[in-house]
DNA sequence: ATTCCATTCATACTTTAGTATGATTTAAAG
DNA sequence: CTTTAAATCATACTAAAGTATGAATGGAAT
C-alpha cells in the first residue's frame, strides 16, 4: 500500500501542522499541569491526537481507486460516409463472400447480365447465386434483398 | 469523510495492537532511560508511531475513495430516419407526386402488383408510371432508380 | 375554351428476373 | 480419405418487369 504524494505544498502544510501540534502540546505542558500527576494521560493524548492526524493524513493523501466507466455514446451517421461492414449479420444469414459481392453489385443497379460480365462468370451462375441469396435472406425480390442488406449494413450505400 | 468499518473483529485486533504499543512504550520507559533527559524525544516518538498507526488504520479500514473515470465510447449507428426530402432534386427531374410515391414503394421492395394493390390502381398504370420515372431519371432498371433516388434524397431509406 | 399535364387504363409485346433441378470442381474440414 | 460447402455452369421453365402505343379524364393555367 503506497502513499501517493499529491504535491509538495500539501506536504509542507502538513509538516507545519505537525510542528504546530507539538508546540501546542509543549505550551499546554507549561501552562497547565494536566499531566503533572499522570504522564500516561499526556502520552495517551499525544497518541490519540497523532492517530487522528495519521488517519486524516492518510485519507487526504491516499490515492483514490480509479474506476473506469465506459459510456457508449451513440453517433448517428448519415448513410454513405462511413460504412462499417457488419460481418456478424452476414454470417448470421450464412451469406458467402461471393454472394455478398453479387448483392452489392445488385444494389448498385446492375442487371444479372452486367454482374455476370463484371465477374467473368455466366448469367446462370449469377442466377444461382441470387436464388441462394433470396433463400438465405428470406426475400422474394432483389429490391427486398437490397433493402434488407443495406439496413443490416451488409452492403454499402 | 467517513470511516467505513469492515468488521468488529478487526476493530478489536486494532485495539489490542494499540494497547500493546502503549504497554511496549511503558516497558521501554522502565527498561531504558532513553527519554530520561529529553521528554520531547519520547513524545515525538509516540507522535510518529501513532501517526503511522493512524495512517495504517485509515488505509486498512477506510473505504477506498472511488474516482470514476468516464470514457465515452462512440458507437456508430448507420442511417437515421432523419430524412429531408429533396424537393429541388425531384422537381429538377420533373417527377410528379404520384411518381415519387411509386418510387418510394418500389424502393421498399414491393412488386408492381403490390404497389398497384396498395394504391388501388391497375398494374398497367403502375407500369406506365414506372416507365415515366425511368425516362425522367434516365435509368433502365428499378434498382438504378432506387439507387439514384436515395442518393438524391428523393426517397427515404 | 383550349392547351397542358398528371393520372388513369388497356393491349400486345420483349426482356429480364427468378425457380427448379442436376451436375462438376475444388478447397477445407472431419 | 471422405464428407461438406462454395462456386461454377446448364437446361427448361414461369413470373415479373419493362416497352410501345394509344386513349380517356379532370384540373390548372393561358
Amino acid at each position: 500500500m503506497s502513499l501517493q504524494i499529491k504535491n509538495y505544498k500539501q506536504i509542507i502544510s502538513y509538516g507545519i501542522s505537525f510542528a504546530f501540534l507539538l508546540a501546542l502540546l509543549k505550551w499546554l505542558e507549561i501552562r497547565y499541569i494536566v499531566f503533572q500527576n499522570s504522564f500516561e494521560i499526556y502520552a495517551g493524548a499525544i497518541a490519540l491526537i497523532f492517530t487522528v492526524l495519521g488517519i486524516w493524513l492518510a485519507l487526504k493523501l491516499a490515492k483514490p481507486t480509479i474506476q473506469t466507466k465506459i459510456i457508449e455514446k451513440e453517433v448517428f451517421i448519415n448513410r454513405v460516409d462511413e460504412f462499417k461492414f457488419n460481418r456478424a449479420a452476414a454470417d448470421n444469414l450464412g451469406l458467402s463472400d461471393r454472394e455478398i459481392e453479387v448483392l452489392q453489385l445488385m444494389a448498385n443497379g446492375l442487371s444479372n447480365q452486367e454482374i455476370a460480365d463484371k465477374l467473368f462468370i455466366s448469367l446462370n451462375t449469377i442466377k444461382t447465386h441470387i436464388s441462394r441469396i433470396f433463400e438465405k435472406m428470406n426475400v422474394k425480390r432483389r429490391t427486398q434483398a437490397i433493402e434488407l442488406a443495406k439496413n443490416l449494413s451488409i452492403i454499402s450505400y
